[in-house]
DNA sequence: CCATTTTATGCAACTATGTTGCATTGAAAC
DNA sequence: GTTTCAATGCAACATAGTTGCATAAAATGG
């Protein structure tokens, strides 16, 4: 996904040492295409070498709240990571196909977002704003 | 939430036969103001009289497959369930606080959706659009 | 009305995802 | 080198959702 990321740089950025495993998760999350679940995740890094399950949740958890991924929702039963937005890296909406289940991320300017009246008149703080679409894939409709 | 919905119209209206159990689920998603977990309906449809958890997973299946219900992604690893968009409860955004978990229904025109651009380039179908806002809530903005 | 077929329900067992407690290891700090 | 602290692994647990199968309840056809 990204020539420009430097993983050891974003990590000390906000403060964590850029240790082995978790420069292996993090660099598995950017340089997919689309975000992976922690089960995809776990699969992928120990191609290279041992990692525990839960060792990758818990590094999941810490760049989570450090702000380097985004832990993003998904219709099924598990959530799913990707790059935060960054410098790099714009905020976009994601694609979920409801027949092969197959997560894209769309252009960052396909889909714009109006939040004046929002801002005007909420009470709470919004943080983010996560943007799903849901339907049939390119590859399913031509299957259809 | 809704004293214009006839939950046995509902249900007819998409082929369903309005039998008890899809009745009292209905009407308890019908009826709160925001969405809810398979978890709470179960608990609540359960105060009226005795049901099974599995059922109730069946039913809302059904419900959401024939479109009377949405199923509605959250931050943590529970689904949520809320009335579909229809005549009389047009789409609406949801904030997720990340303090208290508190889900609340937007106005509808809170946030407004621009995909003139995506309609023009997207080679998929896009069937629905679901926009998560997160944040910390009015309450627990006071409390911090 | 009874017999047959279909649909809904309950229960137990199971799967998938994520979490916790605790012991061990490994890397800083002194 | 010893102490200290963070990172890891492992087992056990928790929670959400699913499946298979038996039973119960409706609907259907005489
Ligand atoms: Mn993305
Ligand atoms: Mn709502
Ligand atoms: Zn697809
Ligand atoms: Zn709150």
């Amino acid at each position: 996904m990204c020539q420009r990321c430097n993983y050891a740089e974003l990590l000390e950025s906000c403060g964590l040492e850029p240790i082995p495993n978790r420069m292996r998760v993090l660099e598995v999350i950017g340089e997919n295409a689309s975000p992976l679940s922690a089960q995809d995740i776990f699969m992928t890094v120990s191609r290279t070498g041992g990692i525990n399950r839960v060792t990758v949740y818990r590094i999941l958890d810490l760049l989570v709240e450090k702000g380097l991924v985004d832990r993003l929702s998904s219709p099924g039963r598990s959530q799913m990571y990707g790059m935060a937005p960054n410098p790099n890296h714009p905020a976009h909406p994601h694609f979920h196909c409801r027949t092969c289940g197959a997560v894209q991320c769309l252009q960052p300017e396909s889909v714009k977002v109006e939040m004046e009246t929002l801002e005007r008149t909420f009470a709470g703080e919004v943080q983010a704003v996560e943007i799903r679409l849901e339907g049939i894939c390119r590859n399913c409709l031509k299957r259809a």
